[in-house]
RNA sequence: GGGAGUAUAGCUCAGCUGGUUCAGAGCAUCUGCCUUACAAGCAGAGGGUCCUUGGUUCGAAUCCAUGUACUCCCACCA
């Protein structure tokens, strides 16, 4: 078969991935094999790919690729979430820019419109991961607002509810302004900003006196409700007790005490906004405080106060300010930097808002998942990740579960006409709960009124290694009952408590089982300068360029060389330059070997040598391998590969093995390297699979249905150490040769003769037919003295060699060379001998170390001994 | 403020149970090679106060403490 010169990753990847999609090699059905399954972080439906995606996913494949190789059943599920807040963001967009305003829609209309965005904008990135080489089981491509899913979620909402651990609440709620929702604490961000502390003056009532009080955000003086002191702030005390007047408003105030106020800061007084200020809410409650809430979802003011009413937040704090200093009651404002929350969202400032919510208790759920991860029956990777797992654990709050938007699962909870609510997973339910609730058996469906509000996009993803299997609808089918739990979980740590946690509470709940064995945590792609990877900043490289441009099995190998678990790593478009050369390396590895022509002759000594040696350091290496993936290094792994590869077979197999220029090599020896070189591709497939997939076909007559993907990974084996540090001996010795020849500048191919002073005779006449190869020697000969003519000699272990260069020696430069050895070695000797004359160190050491450094001042003294003859040889 | 982590070559990082795996790898740099698989290559070379200062130990990059710098998470002094 003609093999082209140059790999031409497009045709060949777009080939091999139909092919793998034709003969079904992805999908998965429950068997008598053990399964090996992962579960997609399902990606935001409207999402496009970026590298974080690549990193994930190339991990996942590497490891289901890998496990499928190595027998398992594998299942990987993929899919999308439907993201409320994200998507619901985008539709409300994109309906604006046509002209139309989500709130002259109904929610049928509006839901219709985002149904018809998902349809054709969801589900890209699915196609891109294909690019990728993403072995998915793409039958069970699955969305977390299917009807399945989405049954499941309100399944388990009422389960919840029914086990009194979903409750209404009035809570201080993250609002955001802009998107007209309430957000988790996670989805908040917190950012330094520049900005001014205001110094108010409060008047004091029935007194002439004010009290100045430090505060961020004037405009909320239209809700205050009380100034707190501190009780041991001395400066104050006489104000206890007393009542100010709220500037501009008008309002008569208590003056409270409490230890919570910092007397250190501002003037040691502060207002309490209990509507607007998580920490003044809990002031509010403690001292029973009246609640102004003072604006309106969309942060403009309302006319509860009759002051700025319609007025945005930010603009009524600029005018109140100017409106206090012509009232002479702003004594001060000072700059002053402080944290505002952000909408992870919209980007616009948290309003901290008052509101009706669901809750979720967390705190018995959140017991048993604590105990899961500390005693590493789901193991994170790396560990570390152990503790700030813990501490959340410990610190749970009840779970905001309800959002102020459309696109999502409805809360299906159901107001009655005469008050109260009854919850049913469907509205017949409802009504059969109503009627049996308030005894009005001619209540109907009309006379329900479901709430408004959709649950939190992760009440849906915390089921997902549960509901893609429909284990919440079907809890014994033969689906969930064969693939869970799943074995790995590959994420960003970002979601360890979105999301892990939650799943693993889950889990709990309801399968009494952990939903996966391990969480491999990535890290965050970031540019060469440390910064993280967005499109704000441009520096988030499109991915399906970088494929276009290298082909996609350069990108996987530049995302697993740079990716420790748990570590950022810095991402660079020369390592896929890397992983493209590397490519290249194996592509012309094969063109090699398969331009040579074979003829059943006698195999050469050297050539069974080369095959031996490299049979061991193979099942070395597959060992090494093996555990690194046990150990989740799978960065280490590929670098074990790298050089498997590169260096030991392509740099010293093939060179070992490869015929001279017109000659044919033997069948055996041929034989034998292609059998070596499919044990490679099969190793490196889990990575490249591509270039693997083509290689492999070329290699021999494969039938229609067989593909290296579905073919057994080498298992690993024992090897035999000796043969393999003897060839390093010889690679070491092999190497001191090209040294000499470059010094001396002469050329490769003028044949040597090698003259060797060792006891280990045996060593030699071993290896001597592969020396003679590698270093192009003419002849290798035992010697029992070094030659009388002049030679470039040099050192391996205890051994010493000698080249008889005649005129070419230069004496002084050879003395200078070995003096310099010999500097070395005295040197080093001393530090052996001063350990070895320490009693103490012969004392407390362990025997085995005694010993080694004994045989080092051995190795060392013999060696001196040669060394100081060779000189003295050469002044005579 | 609370918690966690990191600091090793120009860059990215290994270095696991303290001792020949002890100062390493890849990339980058430099030198020499258009040696018929591969210049996306081959053969070599240079490059480090293992962040500081102490301590433990016969022995420390490794363990402990302190300081410094950076990173992340949590909480938010108005």
């Amino acid at each position: 078969m003609e093999i082209p010169a140059k790999y031409d990753p497009s045709s060949c990847e777009d080939k091999w991935y139909k092919y793998w999609l034709e003969k079904d090699y992805f999908s998965s059905t429950p068997d008598g094999r053990e399964p090996y399954t992962i579960v997609i972080p399902p990606p935001n439906v409207t999402g496009v790919l970026h590298m974080g995606h690549m990193l994930n996913n190339t991990i996942q494949d590497v490891l289901v690729r890998r496990a499928r190789m190595k027998g398992y059943n594998t299942c990987w599920v993929p899919g999308t979430d439907h993201a409320s807040i994200a998507t619901e963001a985008k539709v409300v967009q994109k309906l604006k820019d046509e002209g139309i305003e989500k709130n002259s829609l109904t929610r049928e209309e509006f839901l219709a419109h985002a149904w018809e965005w998902k349809e054709k904008h969801g589900g890209i990135i699915l196609e891109q991961l294909k690019k990728l080489g993403a072995s998915c089981d793409w039958k069970r491509t699955t969305f977390t607002m299917d009807n399945h899913m989405s049954e499941s979620v309100i399944k388990v909402f009422v389960d919840l509810h029914k086990k009194g651990l979903i409750y209404r609440g009035v809570r201080m709620v993250n609002w955001d302004t802009v998107a007209l929702t309430a957000l988790s604490d996670e989805e908040v961000i917190h950012q330094e900003v520049q900005s001014k502390l205001y110094y108010l003056r409060y008047k004091i009532e029935g007194s002439q006196e004010y009290l100045v009080v430090a505060t961020t955000r004037p405009e909320t003086i239209l809700g205050d409700t009380a100034l707190c002191l501190n009780p041991n702030d001395s400066r104050y005390t006489h104000l206890h007790g007393k009542r100010v007047i709220v500037p501009l408003v008008g309002r008569s105030i208590p003056i409270i005490t409490d230890e919570y106020v910092d007397i250190e800061f501002g003037t040691g007084a502060l207002k309490v906004t209990p509507a607007h200020d998580v920490n003044d809410y809990m002031l509010g409650e403690k001292y029973n405080l009246e609640v102004i809430d003072i604006f309106n979802d969309n942060g403009t003011i309302n006319d509860k106060v009759g002051l700025y009413v319609g007025m945005d937040r930010a603009v009524c704090r600029d005018v109140i300010a100017k409106d206090l200093a012509e009232a002479s009651l702003l004594d001060k404002v000072e700059d002053y930097t402080n944290k505002v929350g952000l909408s992870e969202r919209t980007n616009s400032v948290i309003e901290p808002k008052l509101s009706m919510q669901w809750f979720l208790k967390m705190e018995e759920l959140a017991k048993p998942a604590l105990d899961s991860v500390m005693s590493d029956e789901v193991a994170l990777v790396p560990a570390k990740f152990k503790n700030t797992y813990r501490h959340w654990m410990e610190n749970v709050k009840d779970w905001c579960v309800s959002r102020q938007l459309w696109w999502g699962q409805q809360i299906p909870a159901y107001y009655l006409p005469e008050g109260g609510f009854v919850v049913g997973e469907t509205p017949e339910e409802a009504l059969a709960a109503a009627k049996e609730k308030t005894g009005n058996d001619s209540l109907t469906i009309q006379d329900l009124r479901q709430d408004e509000d959709v649950l939190d996009t992760w009440f849906s993803s915390w089921l997902w290694p549960i509901s893609v299997f429909d284990g919440i609808r079907n809890p014994e089918n033969e689906e969930i009952n064969y693939y869970y739990p799943t074995n790995d979980l590959v994420t960003a740590p970002e979601i360890l408590f979105f999301w892990v946690a939650r799943m693993i509470i889950a889990g709990h709940e309801y399968r009494k089982e952990i939903p996966f064995k391990s969480v491999y945590l990535t890290g965050i792609v970031r540019d060469k300068q440390r910064r993280k990877m967005s499109k704000s900043l441009g520096n988030s490289p499109n991915p399906l360029d970088l494929i276009a441009k290298y082909g996609a099995d350069s990108v996987r190998m530049a995302m697993m060389m740079c990716s420790g678990a748990g570590n950022d790593l810095m991402f660079d478009e020369s390592l896929i330059e890397q992983g493209r050369n590397f490519g290249n390396k194996i592509w012309n590895s094969f063109r090699l070997i398969k331009g040579w022509e074979c003829k059943d002759m006698e195999q050469l000594d050297s050539s069974k040598l080369a095959i031996e040696w490299f049979n061991e350091s193979l099942n070395k290496n597959i060992t090494e391998i093996e555990s690194a993936f046990a150990q989740y290094r799978i960065s280490e792994a590929l670098t074990l590969l790298y050089r498997l590869f590169w260096d030991e077979f392509s740099g010293w197999y093939l060179e070992m093995i490869k015929p001279a220029y017109g000659e044919p090599i033997d069948s055996k020896s041929y034989e034998a390297t292609i059998d070596i070189f499919e044990k490679l591709l099969h190793l490196i497939h889990p990575f490249m699979p591509f270039i693997t997939e083509e290689l492999w076909h070329f290699i021999g007559d494969r039938k229609d249905g067989e593909s290296l993907m579905i073919s057994a990974m080498p298992a690993p084996a024992e090897h035999n150490a000796v043969v393999i540090s003897d060839v390093e001996q010889m690679k070491e010795i092999v190497s001191s040769i090209r040294n000499i020849r470059k010094e001396k500048g002469l050329p490769t191919r003028e044949l040597l003769e090698l003259y060797v002073v060792s006891s280990d005779t045996a060593l030699f006449n071993k290896y001597t037919p592969l020396l003679l190869k590698m270093a192009s020697l003419a002849k290798v000969e035992l010697v029992n003295e070094k030659p009388a003519a002049p030679a470039s000699s040099f050192l391996v272990k205890t051994s010493e060699f000698y080249l008889p260069l005649g005129e070419s020696i230069d004496v002084e430069k050879e003395i200078e060379k070995l003096t310099e050895e010999l500097n070395y070695l005295t040197g080093f000797l001393k530090s052996v001998d001063k350990k070895l004359s320490n009693e103490r160190f012969v004392a407390s050491a362990p025997a085995d170390i005694v010993e080694r450094e004994k045989a080092k001042q051995v190795d060392a003294e013999s060696k001196i001994a040669s060394l100081t003859e060779q000189i003295s040889v050469l002044r005579n």
